[in-house]
RNA sequence: GGUACCGUGGCCGAGCGGCUAGGCAAAGCUCUGCAAAAGCUUCUACAACAGUUCGAAUCUGUUCGGUACCUCCA
């Protein structure tokens, strides 16, 4: 491989080379989804992000820890610090404990996941199952002196901390004006700065989630969690630290400064962060109503869709764009995305059964290389694929017999096809799984069709072809033999 | 209101000073009992205006659209 990888850093804002603290390792933690409600497309698409960027560093030699969170405690409806968190309304809502919640909403997310084919972090920390590191954590930055206690809630002093530390860094936001914007209508607050933020909460008598501190029983804040994990996990200085671009100004400010209060570190040397879902040009998200269920979408049951479209299709449509760049979501994309996702695994079966020649006619080593370079430049993987594609272009020409491959070429395109569409992008051939039944009893059934075919005997032929159909199975005739689909 | 970002062919989407991706659609061709599919080929776009430059989709300015963040959000 040529070129190094590198990465585009939102703390530096530029795109510069990767290297990790620690030769041959990485450590990176991608900030998890809070499991009160069913994940959307919009969340799906930041995990196949970094799925990809996961299985990128593994394929390029690296061992990775990858350490993803569950927030299943402590995040509040507003950041006001007041009221009921997120499952403590669910759980009111529908009459159950909220670790019920917890619990269905956690299945679901891994769920959802798994049908998209990401792999599994290395390691999945919930918050509930980290309150002594979260307190511990925010004895140390009351130690420290960058936060006070008022009645049993312990807040971050921002304005102190920015007097010695960046406290826009990540955000790139002017600090007078996020002071003094007047937006939020300033009731009777105890937080003495307004952007403050609450590293315990005192809990109510009615909070069914809580736990004792030194400061009485309460849960934690929202941000201190991933400070606490990631640290706990991959130590106070890390190689990568990802999330939706969503979280910057807030979440991942605040975490920022929780650790450089806390370890006088910043804690990740790249900042990763993936862009947003649209739809009809507009931010998916659950707040605005517009989100899409990975099972609407599945089964096309959705009013924006004219059918249901498979995972390995969204997938597929995900990697078709930079993680960076916005991604509109529409049926005529879909459908692209499922008509291309067709012809790159047509290609992906035809590879093997190539006849060689004694010499190839184009360049197995450029294509490999381009595909290199893209991937190494911010995980581009759309022009990855772009330049798959001109494989696969050659794979159909040399059936043709118009172009030609050497035996060795032919191991090596293998061998980069195989690696890339499935090791590292991390797609499958769904039409194959599971069906070796149904294989058998479509060849037998194929084979007789055939025999009347040679005979003549177009009425049985189109018989059979009918009747599959209408059973939703498609075949289509070709050169050597029939295939077949199910619709 | 403040702060960013974006506007690419019929659609989705790369590109970030010269070589002008890719997918889908469309057209033509090949294959073919019919049908469908598949394969090949073709199709030169960058919101508008002004500027910098030998050269701009790419840099600068202005205008017009759009979006995001400043509330919870991936």
């Amino acid at each position: 491989m040529k070129s190094q990888l590198k990465i585009y850093n939102t703390l530096t804002k530029e795109t510069s080379v990767f290297e990790p603290i620690h030769k041959g390792n990485v450590g990176m933690y991608v900030c998890g989804p809070t499991v009160y409600s069913n994940a959307h497309l919009g969340n799906a698409r930041t995990y196949v992000s970094f799925d990809v960027i996961f299985r990128y560093l593994l394929h390029i030699g690296y061992k990775v820890r990858y350490v993803r969170n569950i927030t299943d405690a402590g995040h509040l409806e507003g950041d006001q610090d007041e009221g009921d968190d997120k499952f403590a309304k669910k759980a009111k809502l529908e009459q159950v404990e909220p670790m019920e919640i917890v619990q269905r909403y956690t299945i679901d997310f891994h769920e959802v996941l798994k049908a998209f084919n990401n792999l599994p972090p290395s390691i999945e920390p919930t918050a509930t199952g980290h309150i002594i590191e979260q307190i511990e954590m925010t004895k140390k930055i009351l130690a420290n002196g960058y936060a006070y206690e008022v009645n049993g809630t312990v807040y971050f002093d921002v304005e102190k901390f920015s007097k010695e530390f960046n406290y826009t860094a990540l955000s790139n936001r002017n600090l007078d004006e996020l002071l003094n914007n007047t937006r939020e209508l300033d009731g009777q607050n105890e937080k003495k700065g307004r952007l403050d933020f609450a590293l315990w909460i005192k809990a109510k008598p009615e909070h069914l989630m809580k736990w004792v501190s030194p400061w009485g029983e309460g849960f934690p804040g929202w941000h201190i969690e991933c400070s606490a994990m990631s640290s706990k996990y991959l130590g106070n200085e890390f190689d990568i630290h990802g999330g939706g671009m969503d979280l910057v100004p807030t979440h991942h400010t605040n975490e920022i400064a929780q650790n450089l209060a806390c370890h006088h570190t910043q804690p990740a040397k790249y900042w990763v962060h993936t862009n947003m879902l649209t739809i009809n040009g507009q931010k998916m998200s659950k707040s605005l109503g517009n989100s899409f269920l990975p099972a609407e979408l599945f089964e096309g049951n959705h009013s924006l869709l004219e059918k249901g479209y498979s995972p390995m299709t969204v997938r597929f449509f995900m990697l078709q764009a930079h993680y960076r760049s916005t991604l509109d979501f529409r049926n005529e994309a879909l459908q692209a995305a499922e008509k291309g996702l067709n012809r790159l695994m047509n290609a992906c079966k035809l590879v093997s059964h190539l006849k060689t020649s004694e010499t190839s006619s184009f360049s197995v080593e450029d294509i490999k290389e381009s595909v290199y370079a893209a991937m190494n430049e911010d995980f581009n993987t759309p022009i990855a694929l772009a330049q798959i594609f001109e494989a696969v272009r050659y794979i159909n020409l040399i059936n043709d017999g118009k172009e030609s491959i050497s035996e060795t070429d032919k191991t090596q395109l293998e061998n980069l096809i195989n690696t890339f569409v499935f090791e590292v992008l991390g797609l499958k051939n769904e039409q194959e799984a599971g069906a070796d039944k149904i294989d058998g009893l479509m060849k037998m059934i194929l084979g007789v069709r055939s025999d009347a075919k040679t005979k003549k005997d177009f009425a049985t032929s189109d018989f059979i072809r009918d009747q599959l159909k209408e059973l939703g199975i498609e075949i289509k005739d070709h050169k050597e033999g029939t295939n077949y689909s199910l619709t």
